[in-house]
DNA sequence: ATAGATTTGTTCGTATGTATA
DNA sequence: GTATACATACGAACAAATCTA
């Protein structure tokens, strides 16, 4: 999946899982390391123009793949299990 | 009705009327005593591999019933005046 | 110490499409 | 044809936890 993919509303791949696609490639590809925040679930709707419901749809579904972690008040976080790529940040 | 019953899309009892009765017979049991909260809406589609509208099909219904009482943007709880069988936690 | 803003959690309502009994 | 059920997707409001000014 391209980290820089957009949504793509005839696709007939679902909108959420398109956005899990997208959100998993960018924790891959380095953009947020383990027990960084991510973007929040306000920032996911504007970013992608999506439902608050759908960006939490695939939120959850990285949840329960253990990619992500929420914390009530305070945002998402990366797990510290998840497999991403170094980037310069990470010196 | 067996508290831990599970949905079987071959009976012909709609599926809506089983959660129901599941629900209950586990309020019954004592599962959650009076005012304490049941499962969310979502939490009740993963538990019981539902759609959000069945789910809400039989919630609807317990509330109707007497059973149970929504708050919005708190959750389900169990009416006061529920028949429900004394736990360990009710000490 | 209070008030406001941010963020996740939850319920409520609605709509479309598909499939089955 | 009607009712049931699933899946997807949108929007709104309220609540609670957290952080900040």
């Amino acid at each position: 999946m391209d980290p820089d993919a957009t949504i793509d509303h005839d696709e007939p791949t679902p909108v959420y899982l398109q956005l899990a696609g997208i959100l998993r490639a960018r924790i891959e590809r380095g953009d947020w390391a383990p027990n960084r925040q991510i973007l929040s679930e306000a920032q996911l709707v504007q970013a992608y123009g999506l439902a608050r419901e759908t960006t939490r749809k695939a939120v959850r579904l990285l949840i329960d793949e253990g990619v992500l972690f929420t914390v009530p008040g305070r945002g998402t976080f990366v797990s510290p299990q998840a497999i991403t790529q170094p980037t310069a940040e990470d010196v």
